[in-house]
DNA sequence: GCTGATCTCCACCTTAAGGTGGAGATCAAC
DNA sequence: GTTGATCTCCACCTTAAGGTGGAGATCAGC
């Protein structure tokens, strides 16, 4: 039997989740959790075989729960089950140890297959998904050739700030800020501070 | 017996709301949809009591689905069940003629409650969305107070374009867009394009 | 010790952005 | 027919933004 934990802040997709899976004879869920807090501590009290787990949750959200459990068990197989597709999302959870991503349009018998995989240490990742990491991984590639102090910077232009604002909160001189601007802009290759800003909301830059 | 036709692009949810509502007597699920344009053809097909709705749906989504059903009948209850709580959503569903809005968060036991009440003519709205409202519609209001030519420059500023490019891509002089731009500034509060950019994608201005 | 990356700051320059204060045309509403 | 809103355009001005081409300091890695 493959023991299972489903961890979703929805009572109905939870619901939904055990009539399926429990069609499936060799499948056993042995609990859930509404949020990232409950699954670590399910996950230490039953070690079940894989876990299905939701990214979006309040007050702890999925991948804090993943990181988490990974730190426990680093053997844990857990499959992320979500609504969302971009890379923001994807490519911080693969890094974190997640054997599978599936978005939550995929239906019962692609999850029973995943899980599946999942325990004879196969990972399973979305089709779809696959096609968006090509252009995920490039846009990530810009971002990451930026330095943290330039990361700084954006995060505070995409607030609004300008560069005299920004300057002051990062108890730096004008002239440094419009440096790291232009730095910005270059290695981005954009022409001005709001493509900046609507490039830094996309990507998730904080 | 009441009759209601599930509308929501996730097999689990459908499935776990199956599961739940029929628990209830007095509720008799007549149909599924995974879309907004199946939802429509199975609407006039079926005409059920009740049309739980979801918003997030491809090709056609919910929001589409909900304005071509109370066109053919103005009488449609039609319940909205998503995952987004924002006024960006909410309102434009309120306005079209939801006669309910709530989270997927909500136990069933909320859910079956909003379904009678609906049914009888009351209107059943999330407790937690009655919050975000307030602030959803002083924030609505000033982008309202915008033009539609001043919403066109906003949704291009947005995007990262510079004056002269949205004067060739509105066929107008940059004399024109500067204007539209101060305005918009001046309406919304703002200081500078940068905020405003930020200010329409977190809007939701296209 | 040297090299490369990073962070800081500077001067000089050009240009885009934005404020102020107009104006004419259109069009729907009263 | 007047009024108000909207869209269009203009001149004039100030300032923020951004490019170019530097420079010194620190620090990790070889």
């Amino acid at each position: 039997m493959i023991r299972i934990l489903l961890v979703d802040d929805h009572e109905i997709v939870r619901k939904g989740l055990q009539v399926f899976l429990n069609l499936q004879e060799d499948f056993l869920i042995i609990g859930e959790a509404k949020d990232g807090q409950e699954a670590v501590e399910r996950y230490r009290q039953q070690k079940p075989d894989v876990v299905l787990l939701d990214l979006q949750m309040e007050p702890v959200d999925g991948l804090t729960a993943l990181r988490q459990i990974k730190e426990m068990d680093e053997q844990a197989k857990v499959i992320v089950l979500t609504s969302f597709l971009d890379p923001t999302h994807v490519l911080p959870a693969v890094e974190s140890g997640a054997m599978g991503y599936l978005v939550k349009t995929t239906d019962a018998q692609a999850i029973a297959l995943a899980i599946r995989n999942v325990v004879v240490g196969k990972s399973m990742f979305d089709a779809e998904l696959m096609q968006s990491m090509a252009k995920g991984i490039r846009e990530r590639a810009d971002l990451q050739d930026l330095t943290p102090r330039e990361l700084d910077v954006l995060g505070l232009l995409a607030k609004g700030l300008s560069n005299q604002e920004i300057a002051d909160t990062l108890v730096i001189g004008i002239k440094t800020v419009k440096t790291h601007v232009s730095n910005i802009l270059a290695k981005l290759g954009l022409q001005d501070r709001t493509q900046a800003a609507v490039y830094a909301i996309e990507h998730g830059v904080k």
